[in-house]
DNA sequence: CTATGTGTATTATTGTATTAATACACTATA
DNA sequence: TATAGTGTATTAATACAATAATACACATAG
């Protein structure tokens, strides 16, 4: 459900957290929707179940999940789900400006970050 | 010269790595061109010397950087500068990857992240 | 020689990230 | 009621990241 990379060097809540958010932008997680369980992420994942944890209680603290104890964490009937193409696209930018950076330093031409990224999204769809 | 986001999560040693690495690979840096002394570079970014020194230092033991002592940090003569647009390809693979799986997950369609790019980086140039 | 500019080493401190093992409180279900 | 499944709390240990202050070794220009 998720993809975590410990070599990243971002840390492993944090990677949880920016998808768990963005997919709730797009309603792929609706209000309601119960996630994954703190041990089933933690075994999939190899990492430990407060990593999890700690994801979800700082998502709870912005108020985009909800705890009840003894059962799953769901999302927040709170929070307007599937946001407007503009609010998303907001939280696409600093993806956006990290890759254009890059490009930047290595000198690769619009074109050919677009050519790749085509590749790339094309493949899953 | 380099960007640095304390809050990004990476590391700034890690940061400013990447953003050399990019630069010796374009041929904005070249064999022999000198880098920023550390304490420019601590003072410009408000972060501390041995921040930046880790930084150099592990670049110097990929080989990408000579230190001299009492000297500034000079571009190897050793690396190949101005690597093949398919080499500069491959070290943005990263990047795309992380970006379109963001556009993913936020339901972005390819078009629009396409458009935000191209608003990003043909502002630059 | 001196002053200034390089990077480095050392030691100490602070905060964060992650793992581990265990126990607890609660829910749902057989 | 018993069992298995939720998330949480606690304590401990380890590793990493960053800061701070100081001192050292060397190069270069005056």
């Amino acid at each position: 459900m998720f993809t975590i990379n410990p070599q990243s060097g971002l840390p492993i809540y944090r990677q949880l957290m920016d998808q768990i958010r963005r997919m709730i932008s797009s309603g792929q997680l609706q209000p309601g929707d119960s996630l994954p369980s703190v041990r089933e992420l933690a075994l999939t994942h190899t990492v430990n179940t407060m990593t999890i944890s700690k994801a979800y209680s700082m998502l709870e603290a912005e108020g985009l999940l909800v705890r009840q104890r003894g059962k799953a964490m769901t999302v927040s009937t709170q929070t307007k789900f599937s946001e407007p193409k503009q609010e998303r696209l907001k939280r696409l930018e600093p993806n956006i400006k990290q890759l254009a950076m890059a490009a930047d330093q290595l000198e690769i031409e619009l074109e050919d970050v677009i050519a790749a990224l085509r590749k790339r999204m094309e493949k899953k769809s």
